[in-house]
DNA sequence: CCTATATACTTGCGATGTCAACCATATTAG
DNA sequence: CTAATATGGTTGACATCGCAAGTATATAGG
């Protein structure tokens, strides 16, 4: 994309966006044999209370559609690391609750995929530039979509 | 994804871009029939020598693969916006070049494609936090990957 | 020449994701 | 209580995209 003036940012947001996920993605699926949504679907269980989330909520979060976190589930499903389970209070609604073996599974793969997230994106900015660079980027989310739940500051 | 101090802002990034292109693509399908990366090759071609490049690069600068141009160019070229042109000098290469109604198609689609993306994000920043913006999502590029050619400036 | 390797491009296949339609359960209004 | 509507979830049809493999042409070395 080209002679938009004023939109070079958005080129650039764009490219940088399809570069940085296809390696990572790569990486990801190589080394551990999960997406980028798998692993973010992961995390999400992980650090959710008693690691279930239900599937609506985890579709909110994960930016992904209704139909998209069933498939995304089944196959987190058919590996073993998440399984459903039911709620007393609605029978409409399906947790999707982290396994033991699941939990390993974000485990192992964590630490790799942090190191590469770190080589690929947050090794190419300052301290400073990290920051503003999170504040910028804020801005274009709309205010549900900034979910990043109390534990961030949590080191595991 | 959560939990994950210092990534913040990678999580930020994955989700405005979710959340930005998914409201783009709707609009840009429902107004035009066009695709995000339908809309990136047809910029290029408009801007390029003869209106023409060859597929290789058309694939490098719009981040898709060999594969992935070979396809979305199946579905422009059905719609009679671009065509094959061979190449004299080497047989191997083939190229895009976009037809007269290519070229009033992106027309057409530029202007409201524009708003959409100045409403969604250029209108989220000053012109201070664009720029700010746009640099630091350069360093996230590969030296290749910023091809935004010379014609940023025009207006067209 | 002629073989080896690199490049341009296409195709088969699988993975992923969306939308629309659908079912089941909750909730609200008469 | 019942009908209307909203919500949670799944499924089928469909589109997009990447990888691996294959074809065709170019180029380099012996």
């Amino acid at each position: 994309m080209v002679a938009e003036p004023g939109f070079e940012a958005w080129i650039r947001f764009l490219r940088a966006h399809a570069s940085l996920t296809r390696q990572l993605s790569a990486r990801l699926e190589s080394q551990h044999g999960l997406t980028l949504n798998d692993y973010d679907v992961l995390v999400q269980l992980a650090y959710a209370e008693d690691r279930r989330l239900r599937r609506v909520d985890l579709a909110r979060s994960v930016l992904l559609s209704a139909s998209g976190i069933t498939r995304l589930l089944d196959g987190l499903e058919r590996a073993g690391w998440v399984e459903k389970g039911s709620c007393r209070s609605d029978a409409r609604v399906t947790y999707a609750v982290l396994t033991e073996a699941g939990l390993a599974k974000y485990r192992g793969a964590r630490t790799s995929h942090l190191a590469d997230v770190e080589a690929l994106f947050g090794s190419r900015f300052t301290e400073d530039e990290r920051c503003a660079l999170s504040g910028l980027l804020l801005q274009l989310l709309e205010p549900g979509e900034d979910e990043t739940p109390s534990c961030v500051t949590e080191a595991q």
